[in-house]
DNA sequence: AAAACACATTGATTTACGTCAACATTACTT
DNA sequence: AAGTAATGTTGACGTAAATCAATGTGTTTT
């Protein structure tokens, strides 16, 4: 293996806790927090505020909550009353059958929302599940709504978090009813990348959160096929594979199997 | 067949346009309307809307537009800047690939609001094709916007018009991901029907205003499994298909197939 | 250090749906 | 009314991914 820009622990490090968790499953920290402050501003709700704007934010942002590994931020059902930034940690929402088929409908990393599905019916829809242990802030989602009303940028910025949430499960349908099960890994790897060097990461390197059969599930394939193919991308020289450890070595490779067309 | 509750010619009803069209394939309507005596009142974006927030959301409802069958309401590319609720005909939105493979990602009808996805980017994202002669009112973004930062209740509506639109998008991924061509199918049909029942049509009649090609793509399937399946349902008995035409005469079974678990 | 467990890989076989192709029906054009 | 195009049906066959199963690897527990 080739000497890391990244190591998989400094990749691993922006997800640790360092503050002594309570030992319960979950905890609400009750310790005020400032948005102002916060080293996710670029990528989280603040996006695009001035220094006024931030601190009403901070207003609304009024409670951090800490998840442990495998722990539930909140279950289908549940009343729905505030979206959550992530500040820490990695999460997967899913949804599941009465037959108990399920669906893993995202996966979320620190600076993304989470919770956009509650709002229609005040009921949460799906489950969020921690897959490290994360923080998350709490923002009442009836406070959200009122600094809305007082500050137009922030009331565009929801609507665009929204939007885009719309925009990239338009982009999942296209890959769940019309590609092939090397296109969606591919397409799903360069997405992952892509957001984790948003976050100052390697644009080519990655430690998957998740296991063979939570990307399966997302990608409508099953654990095999997830398998298989990474076995298939790691022969042909395209991808590195140890386990959770992903290095990307042809990223042109990867981009002309997600979209023939683009990349010729 | 036996008589009919309502004729299919009854079920088109809604959609025909009445007035004279100036022979374009779009054309913009610059008569003034008003929610306040739309039809659609119930379904559309004045939902629960006192009198003095209808007249506010005349203001907002600046034109009305026709859509020539066949013509698009708007393209991927095109600029974003307001949103569409359809007051007459049947539209799907449409994705696609670089080497031309198209998912189509919905069907809306009469009372449902389309552009959505436009807000992040100020871009559409899809394209917005009308499957018969359509008339959308025009809603400009900005507008909508600004009488949401007055109007609480309809800051509310948007919010949880476009949450709807993601807990939609949430189960087609579950639809794509994991269900068989007849969950899906059936599926599909229970959901028509029961947003075809909201706007006063039949419980269980209804006239497909799409191709076994446009449905196969919403599902992830080809055409000819469309087609079998339809063929399938009808030889047990399950609905009645002509054409375009459908008769669900068993709707518990085909609740049992979409979801096996519920109906025991 | 060994045992137990969760997760990942790989092979053999099956299957649901896709592909290809012929034909049927309806709607559109002239 | 006849001819053409678009859409829908059905059959025969092929295939990508699922299923079943065995084995490997890494991590946690005691």
């Amino acid at each position: 293996m080739d000497e890391l820009l990244y190591s998989p622990e400094t990749i691993t490090l922006l997800s640790l806790d360092n503050l002594v968790s309570n030992g319960r499953k979950m905890n609400i920290d009750t310790l005020k927090v400032a948005c102002s402050n916060c080293n996710l501003r670029e990528l989280c709700m603040p996006l695009g505020l001035d220094n006024s704007e931030l601190q009403k934010l901070d207003e609304i942002v009024a409670t951090r909550r800490k998840v442990k590994q495998g722990g539930l931020l909140f279950s289908a059902g549940d009343t729905f009353s505030s979206l959550f930034a992530i500040r820490t940690g990695f999460f997967k929402t899913c949804i599941s059958t009465e037959d108990g088929r399920e669906q893993v409908t995202g996966f979320q990393m620190a600076g993304e929302i989470i919770g956009l599905d509650g709002i229609v019916n005040d009921i949460h829809n799906c489950n969020a599940v921690a897959l490290e242990d994360a923080e998350v802030c709490v923002m009442p989602f009836a406070k959200i709504e009122e600094f809305s009303r007082d500050f137009p940028v922030l009331q565009r910025h929801v609507h665009k978090i929204m939007s885009s949430e719309i925009v990239r499960e338009n982009g999942m349908m296209m890959m769940l009813g019309n590609m092939r099960a090397e296109e969606r890994l591919a397409g799903f790897l360069l997405n992952l990348v892509q957001r984790l060097h948003a976050r100052g990461f390697s644009p080519s390197e990655l430690v998957l959160r998740m296991t063979r059969e939570e990307i399966g599930s997302y990608l409508g394939l099953k654990l095999e096929t997830i398998s298989r193919t990474f076995s298939k991308f790691s022969e042909e020289g395209i991808i590195e594979v140890k386990q959770r450890y992903v290095k990307i070595l042809e990223p042109d490779a990867l981009k002309k199997i997600f979209n023939p067309q683009t990349c010729y």
